[in-house]
DNA sequence: CTACGTGCAAACAGTTTGCAGTGCG
DNA sequence: CGCACTGCAAACTGTTTGCACGTAG
């Protein structure tokens, strides 16, 4: 969760305004950490503080703060992006998608850097990203479905 | 790769027909081993040998085929959706996707099976399905950024 | 004859873009 | 003044659906 100074820097180094739609855009994120937005959810959220803002401006700031590394763009395949702050420790957070309820819930993990190095090695792909996703049934699904069947 | 047999024996399970149609859907993934096809590309290759094939049947084809889990939907964030065969060994098949031209490949990896084993322990979550991108450059996309830089 | 399958066109959802107006720098 | 930014509506893309017709079982 980046400081808001920082993101001042980042939007002033390429003349972007850090006007108070996109204040607000970035403080939805922080008052819902550990949550994958989806623009329109974003855009609910923000229009209860700001009645009258569009919809395209939401997609803009989130392209936006995207290409300045604000943001992480993120897919559960379920045909709308979602997005959430980018963590400086992304290499190490992946996301475990429960196929019943739907919840996403993460977890962190440090043993790809070894495969990633070996890729390098092997293949000479530099891999300067990554995304594990795990899909399945959380416990209070399995736990349902036992109870109930 | 399924056998035809197989396709056949699992449609009618679900009295669902193999028309020529669908059968050339399924061709087109046999002649194309290692590619992620779009709807829209698999729409282009029917037509060649089925010309008045429309977009809508080879989205149903391709829903169908998902269903009966012969093809495996996965998505590379670029916003349409890709398939390719669902290779039973797929808990072994990850992605490289080259961030500069787009290239797709693929590598096998078991070392997945470790870390799901414990999440199911520490969280009781039952891993069913995974999905490992791994996003970077490519050699060739590398070495033309050296000669030309 | 019924249920499944098809092509076509229209509908849909998510996202992007063109444009005229606003206001900071 | 100039350029970034905005809201709105229209455009666009990928996908799904309604419908009338065809055909396999």
């Amino acid at each position: 969760m980046p400081q808001l100074s920082t993101v001042f820097r980042k939007l002033e180094e390429g003349s972007k305004r850090l006007t108070p739609q996109r204040e607000l855009v970035i403080r939805i994120f922080a008052d819902h950490p550990g949550e994958h937005l989806s623009a329109e959810e974003v855009h609910h959220l923000v229009k209860k503080e700001f009645a009258d803002i569009g919809l395209a401006t939401v997609y803009r700031a989130l392209e936006l703060l995207t290409d300045l590394n604000i943001l992480q763009r993120i897919s559960f395949n379920d045909g709308k992006a979602r997005y959430e702050f980018n963590q400086e420790e992304l290499h190490r957070h992946h996301h475990l998608v429960c196929l019943r309820c739907g919840k996403v819930d993460e977890f962190n993990e440090d043993l790809l850097d070894p495969l990633e190095e070996r890729i390098f090695q092997q293949r000479g792909f530099k891999v300067l990203d990554h995304e594990l996703k795990l899909y399945g049934i959380c416990k209070s699904c399995a736990k349902n479905a036992r109870t109930r069947g």
